[in-house]
DNA sequence: GTGATGACGTCTT
DNA sequence: CAAGACGCCATCA
């Protein structure tokens, strides 16, 4: 199969773990492209909600989430991520000092 | 068919 | 230490 980037990408989010988060950096690097962050911003864009990639999983460096227009609601990433226990700061963006994904080929 | 854009991250100056 | 430029590739106009 064409494995496209995109592919790869769906596919290393898809083995996010519940109750952890990634960063695009790390999907990108996991997925054989240390460089293509932003692609894997824009390819989870065109995921649709009935995807069985976990969109909302993944976040930015900063640990914020995606504005409102790609999700329809910016509260909304929030409360599936609350719903699998990702811990917020009091800033409003992800702990990923204690939520973020790690891998075991680390 | 060509040009510009986009949920970002890392490297270099 | 901080700010700027580059990279990467698919989708939209």
């Amino acid at each position: 199969m064409h494995t496209s980037l995109f592919q790869q990408f769906y596919r290393t989010v898809r083995q996010i773990p519940r109750g952890k988060v990634a960063t695009y950096g790390q999907i990108a690097r996991l997925s054989g492209h240390p460089r293509c962050a932003r692609q894997v911003g824009f390819a989870l864009s065109l995921l649709p909600q009935g995807s069985d990639v976990p969109a909302h999983r993944v976040i930015n460096r900063k640990g914020e989430m995606a504005p409102e227009h790609v999700f329809g609601s910016c509260d909304y990433q929030r409360f599936l991520l609350e719903q699998e226990g990702i811990c917020f700061s009091a800033d409003g963006t992800v702990d990923l000092a204690t939520c973020q994904w790690q891998p075991q080929d680390a």
